[in-house]
RNA sequence: GGUGAUGUAGCUCAGCUGGUUAGAGCGCAGGAUUCAUAAUCCUGAGGUCGAGAGUUCAAGUCUCUCCAUCACCA
């Protein structure tokens, strides 16, 4: 059994979860169920990243404390996240007691390993806010095409990259004042001593091959020390040795996940030690988005190194969300909240199938077309999937008083063979899971599915129930039926991590709870009536979706 | 501008180290069937595998150039 400690990246608090963020929640927490399903021992930790500027001047922006919003924003994303079925052992908050003094205890130990220097640095600074910008917050006109309100790091219309430095007519988007140059002293981690040992540990099989290949290109432009300090106001945790200067967000996010399983053991008697310490034998696996590579790969690495914790076993980077085809955007309404595909469209689990079933390992990016998530959800799910159940139910409700047979007692050398072949399945599809091959698992499980109603099909139970009124236990009709159904709860349980809310109502079908794959080698002994498991998706309410995402 | 990734049927995607007439699902057309939420099953039409050149007995699969999209970097 292998003890897996799994997090997902922690969404900032500045903003509501949407369809991009449930791209990495919904593969992990499949990730997580199916470990679980295979047997082995899961915990799965998430908090919300709370810290930094953006948060502190919204919250200004509406008048309520920095703390007060990251209380509302916690609440909100807590909804989101269970009402996705997404299933964290614990969802916490970097802006906690246990994140500060691990971020304190770590950051010391950096100091004492000589990894931390201060360095005299030059940064924008706007005076009637008396406060130092990020590059975010200066904007201009492009020095190279010279479009308008053009964010300080790069512009959006010609896609050119420069500092603050060289924009035309600078100005602070917090007061609007032109900002000025400013000197401040800064504390770095030294990042740049550590190349050897990250070059040598991202090629050691820890990344996918593609964010391997991606961090050579910047070990070969050489890494450059880290800025971990913010000067106030900030929010954030105060540097110990440091007044007025403040760990940057990046620092004690990560900590967050440390802080989070922290906050999780004391609730549970589970030790902490066991999992963090440097020779802990449980594994340790983050699932991240692309984008946040370089600090997964390198800062934070390098952050557990040399405070003495244990390192990543797996860092698993997915795409991005485009949505038909393009960028997620506002003005097309493609920007498309958890929450409002929950009040339109109602089911998680359909969206959670669809994105299971494009999933892979890689880090490319995938598409959410509507289009194609309409007719496909309902063909794979309603009509093929759990239309085995709908039209075979009904004739052991109606003649064998809702008894199956078992699959030990089958006589039909198809039937045999449907469940025999099924049940076989089951080391390819646990590998499958924990490789991340979730399109692979898709196609794989429906030609199954496919195979079922063919089978069905061919048998033709409704002529069979014609031919003798009087039906007999164990009649072919009985085990034509039983059939199909004993497949069906295979595949149930296969797919079980995938869509947790439909399972529910298939398990109380069987009278059954599917805690573990190894459930496929029982067999169901009765169903109940059968009711509508699932119900399609309509045009009406992704379009009623993209409209609330209008507003 | 540099680096990397991607570009295969209308749509979404498979195609491992190069090897018989390029595949799946959805959609579409025709047919079968009526148990099932007009679901299912069968058959079929659709592709010069982004463009061009090259290596090879043989290339979607390797090399080069170009184009498009995306990301990272300066």
């Amino acid at each position: 059994m292998r003890k897996i400690l799994v997090t997902s990246a922690l969404p900032y608090a500045n903003g509501s979860i949407h369809l991009g963020h449930l791209v990495e929640y919904i593969q992990t927490d499949i990730w997580v169920r199916a470990q679980r399903f295979a047997n082995n021992d899961v915990y799965y930790i998430c908090a919300d990243d709370t810290h930094g500027t953006p948060v502190m001047l919204r919250a200004e922006k509406e008048n309520i404390s920095p703390d007060e919003l990251v209380n509302m924003v916690h609440k909100e994303h807590s909804a989101d996240f269970l009402d996705f079925n997404i299933r964290f052992n614990n969802f916490y908050t970097t802006n906690s007691q246990e994140n500060k003094e691990l971020s304190e205890q770590i950051y010391l130990t950096l100091k004492n390993y000589n990894k931390i220097e201060k360095k005299q640095i030059e940064q924008f600074f706007d005076e009637e806010k008396n406060m130092f910008l990020p590059d975010r917050f200066i904007k201009g006109s492009c020095p190279r095409c010279k479009a308008k309100d053009q964010y300080g790091d790069s512009c959006e219309i010609c896609g050119s990259t420069y500092t603050p430095t060289d924009l035309i007519d600078a100005y602070s988007v917090v007061s609007g004042s032109k900002p000025i140059k400013k000197k401040t002293d800064h504390y770095f981690f030294k990042l740049s001593e550590c190349s050897d040992f990250l070059e040598q540990w991202t090629q050691s099989g820890t990344l996918q091959q593609e964010a391997a290949n991606k961090l050579k290109e910047w070990f070969k432009a050489g890494l450059t020390d880290w800025d971990i300090s913010r000067d106030a106001p900030y929010f954030g945790f105060e540097i110990p040795d440091a007044p007025g200067k403040f760990f940057y967000v990046w620092l004690d996010a990560p900590i967050g996940y440390m802080a989070s399983f922290k906050n999780f053991c004391q609730k549970n008697s589970v030790n902490f030690d066991e999992y963090w310490n440097i020779n802990s034998d449980a594994e340790l696996v983050h699932f991240i988005g692309k984008d946040i590579l370089y600090f997964h790969a390198l800062f934070w690495p390098a952050t557990l190194k040399y405070s003495d914790f244990r390192l990543p076993d797996k860092i698993y980077a997915h795409g991005f969300l485009t949505i038909n085809g393009e960028k997620m955007s506002k003005s097309r309404g493609t920007f498309i909240t958890a929450r409002s595909y929950l009040d339109t469209l109602k089911n998680p689990d359909l969206l959670r199938y669809y994105f299971f079933s494009k999933l892979n390992d890689s880090m490319e990016d995938i598409d959410l077309n509507l289009d194609d998530f309409l007719v496909k959800v309902n063909s794979d799910l309603v009509g093929k999937f759990i239309n085995i159940a709908s039209r075979t139910s009904g004739f052991i409700v109606k003649y064998f008083d809702n008894i199956l047979i078992e699959a030990n007692d089958f006589t039909d050398e198809d039937s045999i063979s449907y469940i025999n072949n099924l049940v076989a399945l089951k080391k390819e599809i646990i590998s499958l899971y924990d490789a991340r091959q979730y399109s692979k698992l898709t196609r794989l499980v429906m030609s199954h599915v496919e195979v079922i109603n063919e089978f069905v099909n061919k048998r033709e139970p409704w002529i069979l129930a014609k031919q003798d009124s009087q039906q007999q236990m164990n009649s072919d009709l009985h085990e034509v039926c039983s059939t199909a159904l004993q497949a069906f709860r295979l595949i149930s349980i296969y797919l079980a991590p995938v869509f947790p809310g439909l399972v529910i109502k298939i398990e109380s079908f069987f009278n059954d709870n599917f805690k573990s794959f190894d459930q496929v080698e029982l067999s169901a002994k009765t169903i109940t009536k059968y009711e509508h498991l699932l119900s399609r998706i309509e045009q009406k309410d992704i379009d009623a979706m993209i409209n609330l995402n209008l507003n």
